[in-house]
DNA sequence: CCCCAATTTTGTCCTGGACAAAACCATCTA
DNA sequence: TAGATGGTTTTGTCCAGGACAAAATTGGGG
């Protein structure tokens, strides 16, 4: 029932871990190991962390999650690590959001939190090229950007939030205005207890909800044996998770084998996200979407395959 | 890097405190201490707990945050914690949902996922009542209700998340076909870094936007140095957080006393939610809202006392 | 070039002691 | 009767440092 600095000076081990996600045992086999990060100890002999501390913190966090190695990481000094981010801004993945949005200014907008701005930018791009291409042309790759963008330091953890917020605001909001009559098939949506990135979830079910799917979503971090229940009592007939890029492989595969093995053959299980890889595919009944674009294709076939040729017409 | 049971039998230490929000620490003092809970234990040694565990510390985590006291609660055999649970049930907080509002018709809606039954009973409270009278008289007494239905064991993790998610859809999606020509204050609206509960928020940001203020959500979990400079950089008049009930008293007070102190007079503090104690209207320049009814006339009276009474009349 | 085994790296778990903050309780005062 | 005061018990968090299994990397063969 230590005190908890809430404070702005020196943070206590619990108030790291909340801040950057790194555990507490983590944190201090680090220290032991690499000799950082280095806390002064108050007079309990109680490790108290400064700000840059945690800054540092983050920044090594999100390169872990590119794939960097911890060991190269942490033993590195401040104009390596900074050369390690250079070289990562080129190494960014190719894709960049299409033509006509002008990425600097929307970054501009974020960073003075500015609503009407991005607001207006979303309804725009709404009107001219639709729903679907909202999410998968603009919403996709802007958080490509941004993500980038913190990387090298342009934006905080509170402009990544606002953004967030804004966004799911926003397709939320065109998602309740947006209702056609619910067809088959019905999806359950949420993602496994340790994901807790709920904004592929949404960009999903704007995807499906858009073909006129039934959509249940149950937010992210949700335990894998109510998983199973929920998909049941509400028999759905696609339960669809997503995993972000920082989700360990390994545990995604245990888990989505443990999910496989308790739902009856019936039920289709759909991954996706930047986590979820090629080898969940291997996994008999289990369908990974590449690219977020691709979803209404996926069920396009889910409806070929299941559904009487004559209602598959009728839905056109 | 030890496995994590992602399973259904056993769990490992890591995944209760996934489940359960209890840290390690305490889940071995509490063994220690108390014998429960007595997980077996793997080949190497390591804690295995079963479901039976994991559901009876979700309970005894909610009863605590209830005000009850852990030795009691650890030491009480399964009956006298069900005698404990009949108690609270008794002793529920008076409010009710207001009339015609079928509390069993809801649960039973949620009990079976049912999207299109709880979206009804939302649009037609709307109709019916307005946006500010369906959150402070339907969404928010729900909110009580299931709480203790939760208690009770009559819904369990997902449902209660599928309520949450359906709700916060259709308010957001309200909000977003509802926006009135914007009038001062600037709000910003966040909470806490241990705090996660997002509802409370997006409650409030819908009775401030229904009277034409200009809110900018940043969602839950947000350090206080952010918070700060958001404040600034948005030129925020209001900075309105959000505690829910189980928020240890004392850390709200140095949470807020520590941010009052960074911002300049001229942004009010307000606080609500029913982890809001009496106690911090004692800081100077903090309000506390008591019930979420009260929102519009703290608007109200927040306009009056710094806009030009000439202003004021035209926003009416 | 791909696959498998040896090796290194890395995160998580363990024990048991310590202690400060919070909650409780009994007492005293206005 | 209500509220402040101080002592006691309860309770959560921290520490050290050893251990070890899973993941990643490396180094051969086929």
């Amino acid at each position: 029932m230590k005190h908890d600095a809430n404070g702005f000076g020196r943070m206590t081990i619990s108030a790291v871990e909340r801040e950057t996600g790194l555990p507490k045992d983590t944190l201090r086999v680090w220290e032991r190991r690499y000799g950082f990060p280095q806390p002064v100890r108050d007079e309990a002999g109680e490790r108290l962390y400064t700000l840059e501390d945690v800054n540092r913190l983050r920044l090594i966090r999100r390169l872990i999650d590119q794939g960097w190695r911890p060991g190269k990481l942490l033993a590195a000094s401040e104009a390596e690590l900074q050369r390690i981010v250079e070289a990562e801004r080129g190494a960014g993945a190719p894709v960049r959001p299409d033509g006509g949005v002008p990425t600097d200014e929307v970054l501009a907008a974020i960073r003075r939190h500015d609503v009407p701005a991005l607001r207006d930018l979303f309804q725009r791009s709404l009107l001219e090229r639709g729903l679907q291409a909202l999410v998968s042309d603009l919403v996709a790759p802007l958080n490509v950007v941004i993500g980038e963008a913190w990387i090298r330091g342009e934006l905080g953890v509170p402009e990544e939030h606002f953004y967030t917020e804004q966004v799911q605001s926003f397709l939320r909001g065109t998602l309740a205005s947006y209702t056609r009559p619910a067809a088959p098939p019905r999806v359950l949506l949420t993602t496994l207890p340790e994901e807790e990135h709920g904004l592929g979830l949404l960009m999903v079910e704007v995807m499906l909800a858009s073909e006129g799917a039934q959509c249940c979503s149950l937010g992210p971090r949700m335990p894998l044996t109510d998983i199973r229940t929920s998909a049941l009592t509400s028999a759905a007939d696609i339960v669809a998770l997503s995993f972000s890029a920082a989700y360990p492989l390994r545990q995604a595969l245990a888990g989505v084998r443990t999910l496989r093995d308790s739902l009856p053959d019936t039920v289709d299980i759909w991954v996706g996200g930047a986590g979820a890889h090629e080898r969940l595919a291997g996994i008999p009944g289990v369908s990974v979407i590449g690219a977020i674009r691709t979803v209404p294709d996926a069920l396009a076939e889910w409806r070929a395959a299941r559904l009487p040729a004559a209602s598959v017409a009728a839905l056109n």
